[in-house]
Formats: C-alpha cells, structure tokens, sequence
RNA sequence: GCCCCCAUCGUCUAGCGGUUAGGACGCUGCCCUUUCAAGGCAGAGAUCAGGGGUUCGAAUCCCCUUGGGGGCGCCA
C-alpha cells in the first residue's frame, strides 16, 4: 500500500488537511505501507516556501512521519521523486503526458482567455444554464488557432470530455458513486503558462509514484470523475479512492479562522499537545466499534481503518478537545511537563528566578488540574511574585468575623514553627483550628486566599511550604490590611 | 440553475432486520476532599430529520420531502 498526503503550500497546516494527514499516515502505518508526502505547488500565486515549511513542522510536531517525499532539509527520500510539482513540471512531466493526449486527439488546445470564460460563466449563472465551459475551442480549424496565435493568445490544454455515457468508482468511504459525463467539462490540463492544475498533476504524480488509495477530503469528489477519465484516457489504472466528510465549525459551516484556531501550529501556540491533537482529529470522522475515546501511543496506528469512517461531516468540538488536553496533560511524568510548560512559563514573562523551590515542584503541584500549558503561568504566578487577590474571594472567605483572629493566630503559629514543612504545617494548623474551637475550613481557607489571592489552587499546606516561612508570614500581613 | 454527498442524545459516535438504542465530551446530583481539579457513583438528555413503502418485524432496506454540506476556476 502506498498512500500520501499532498497539501498545497498556500497557507499552514489546517484541522481539516491535519486530519487527512493524520488518516493517510495511519493506514499507512496499520498496513505496513508507504506514506508518501508531495507537495502541490503549482498555484503559482500562492504557494509560499514559508508555508511548506510550516506545513513540515506541523507534520513533524503531530508525528507524522513520512517515507518518502519532499523533507524539511530541501533534500528528498524515495525513488519516485522529485516530489515536489513545481520541480517535476520543470522536468517537463505534465507535459509529457499532455502532449500525448493533445496527439491522440483526447485533448484538445483552447484559447479563450480568463476574462472571455469569466464572462460566459457570470452569464450563464445569470440565465439559470449550467456555467460549464461550452466547447468554443474543440474544434478550430488550422486558420482559427493561427489567427489566435497571431494575436499573442497562450492556449490553455483542456481534457475533451465525452458528453455520453458516465463515470463511477466504488468509493472506500462511501461505496457506489456515479457521476453522468454531461455534467462534467472540458477542464483545464495545462494553463496557459504550462503549469499543470490540479486534477491534472494529481492524476499524472499518483500514476508515476504508484499510490495505491487516494484519501482525501469530501471536497475533492466532484473533481473524482474528471480524474478518472484521465486514468482512462491515459491507459493508467487508477487507484482506490476514499472521500472523508469535512470537519465543521461550531455553526455547521465549513471550519475556518472564523471559528478560532484553524491550524496546526495555532493549537499548539496555545499549549495543546501533539498526543491531543492526533487523538482527537483521529476521532473526528473515525471511531472503532468500542467507541475508544483515548489510544495509547502507537494504538491508533494499529487499530485504524477506513471501515469506521464516518460519511458525514463532524463539527470539531473544542470543549472535548480540552478534556482530552488535560488527559494527556495528567499522563506526563513531571519532567517532560515541566519541559513543555516551560516555553510557556517563559513566554508569559514570569519572573521565576525569584522562586525558592525549583520549578518543576511548583509546575508539579498543577499538573493535574492544566488544560492547556498557555494557562500554566497565570496558575503558579503567585508563587514568584505577590498575589493578586481576586474581590470574589475576597469577598467569600476573608470577609467573614472571625477571620481576623484566625489570620493573627495562624501567624503566630508559622512563626513559631521550627521546621516550615508539610507536614508540621498542617499538623499545626489543624491543632490552632481545633484550640480555637473552629472547623478546619474556617481556617484553611482564609489562610489560602490570604497566601495566593486564590480561593483554589494546589494542595494547602505544600503549597505554603513551597511559599516559605518568611514569605508566607509577610502576606498574612499583607491580608490582614485587606480586611 | 445543474451535479454530488450527508442525516442516531447539544457535540463526537456504536448500531449494520428483532437492543431497556450503547459509549465519550458536556450538563445535574451525590461521594471523596482544605479549595480547585482528578477520581467514584447516580441521573437527565435521541418519538433514530419528516412522510411513504418493503417486511411478521425497521434507526438499520427502497422512494419522496426537508434540512445541512460540497462542487460547477488557467485554486487546490
């Protein structure tokens, strides 16, 4: 099996192109085949080198590796290169096979320019007609096709479609699909400065790189049965092909920037970890009959198959996605969590030399409740500098009568404690809690807001060990003014 | 205007002729607990878009309607 992914470099790595990403590397993957990424370039206008290199990095983040295909370094792996089409077009591939079907009278030379085509659609539309190319072009005589040449025309190669008969593929994804030829066109092979289009360069690159099964997005179907007849004109075999419903915004509209974070490398700016993203995209339009919600490393890659794809579109659900973040958050040892919150932590301007604990106990104490890394510093900030005290917990648990005394009290036991750890903390402050006849919430939670301006927040009683004594018995001061 | 696709809790989905229509996120309540999370338990939530068929029997098969999505580029 050999599978790929071909993205158009116009733009970084989006949800909907990560997600087939993610499918062809799976299928890949599970039947011990070859994934293959190319890149689509010949939109001469929007193709950026700047997004083929973020497309890599995005792949690469989500741990989509590739065997074969343009690589990061500007260098190529595989023999079925080059892998790139604005360079196999250089090498005159396209046109190799263009010229054929030119010869076998299978294609013909048009040269009606954009603005002329652009007008007949608008009137078609207009009229209520069906704005398909009317055939103008199909059959110029020698005299016509000088007369236009004459007038410095380029022509474009246009595919000269049968208008009898009909097209169907049995798809992966959605089975029998027919498509009547009369409502297909004579579309465009070549443009007018030689460049391929799409379905052009798609067909001719799957055929020479021998790929196997075409997954790809639902968008692409209509473009299916133009495809097709181009295996056929061109005596290739065409591969197996599978369509995957679209990933929708919230509003059932196509997933966009409208909706928030589209991209790859967005949800991970904002603290998501690759795990999450492979997860939750591999859920979106897929799920194996146990309806597994959470896959360990390397499951997916075994229990994928194109049997449990869903037909229709899925709408991606970002509050599911945080609840998967925080599953895979809990799962890291603490190291590599203080490792990928860090960047975060820095990014944030945190002071953190200022701490008397090292980082990693500080970062450990919140593990489990992170969501999202980007929400890690405004978490453990008032450990590295003063509180800000928050009016509603002020308000809720400082306001209360007694809670002067208890401050005052709670003072005089830190101060006198000799060893300022867990455990005599606590011991401590359960003891002053039961001399003074209070419940142990009475005072612990005073005692919090007072330390952190918080009213949650991590463990108590480590939490002010971590503090220290001096800095603990400096807010209590400082909460006691707030009264 | 034409073509194509799709349709099960709010959301992601299981289901593939006979089920109390299952799971997950979210939501509600309880338990645990110093808070917040996490975890445990319980619960609400789907007349399977609507209407016709086929069948002893339909979420499952067929048709129509409606709704949503995609396409009809010298974009991919």
């Amino acid at each position: 099996m050999r599978v790929r992914f071909a993205p158009s470099p116009t733009g970084h790595l989006h949800i909907g192109g990560a997600r087939t990403a993610l499918f062809n590397y799976l299928l890949a993957r599970k039947h011990k085949g070859t994934f293959i990424l190319r890149i689509e370039d010949t939109d001469e206008d929007r193709s950026t080198a700047e997004s083929t290199k973020s497309i890599f990095e995005s792949m690469l983040w989500l741990g989509l590796n590739w065997d074969e295909g343009a690589m990061p370094d500007g260098m190529e792996k595989g023999s079925c290169g080059p892998y790139v089409q604005s360079v196999r077009e250089a090498q005159g591939i396209y046109r190799k096979y263009a010229d054929q079907l030119l010869r076998e009278g299978k294609a013909f030379l048009c040269y009606c320019s954009p603005e002329e085509l652009d007008e007949s659609r608008k009137k078609a539309l207009v009229e209520k007609r069906d704005p398909l190319y009317d055939g103008r072009c199909r059959s110029l005589t020698e005299d016509q096709r000088k007369a236009f040449e004459a007038q410095g025309r380029k022509p474009v190669a246009r595919f000269l479609m049968s208008k009898e008969g009909s097209v169907g593929w049995t798809d992966l994804v959605h089975k029998e699909m027919k498509f009547e030829n009369k409502v297909l066109s004579d579309f465009v092979m070549l443009k007018a400065s030689g460049y391929p289009t799409y379905n052009f360069a798609c067909v001719v690159d799957d055929h020479l790189m021998e790929i196997t099964h075409v997954v790809r997005g639902d968008d692409h179907i209509s473009n299916t049965p133009l495809q097709l007849h181009l295996y056929a004109a061109l005596g290739w075999k065409a591969p197996e092909l599978g369509h995957l419903s679209m990933i929708l915004g919230p509003d059932g509209t196509r997933l966009s920037k409208r909706h928030g974070a589209a991209s790859v490398g967005e949800y991970r700016r904002q603290g998501y970890l690759p795990e999450t993203m492979k997860n939750y995209l591999a859920l979106l339009g897929w799920s194996n009959p146990e309806s597994q919600q959470l896959f360990k490393k390397g499951e997916l890659e075994e229990k994928f198959d194109l049997k449990g794809c869903q037909k229709s579109p899925a709408i991606f659900d970002p509050v599911k996605l945080d609840w998967m973040n925080g599953e895979y958050i809990r799962l890291l040892p603490k190291e590599d969590f203080l490792a990928l919150a860090l960047p975060f932590v820095k990014e944030s301007g945190l002071d953190i030399s200022a701490g008397r604990v090292p980082l990693i106990d500080i970062v450990a104490l919140e593990q489990e409740k992170c969501k999202l890394l980007a929400e890690l510093p405004a978490k453990v900030e008032f450990f590295f500098k003063d509180p800000v005290y928050s009016p509603e917990a002020v308000a809720k648990t400082l306001k209360n009568p007694e809670v002067p005394q208890v401050i005052k009290g709670i003072k005089e036991v830190y101060s006198a404690l000799p060893e300022f750890k867990e455990a005599p903390i606590e011991a401590a402050t359960r003891a002053f809690a039961k001399s003074g006849g209070l419940k142990a919430g009475q005072v612990f939670h005073p005692v919090r807001v007072a330390l952190s301006g918080r009213s949650d927040g991590p463990t108590l009683f480590r939490m002010i060990e971590y503090l220290g004594k001096e800095e603990s018995l400096k807010r209590l001061d400082k909460a006691l003014t707030l009264i």
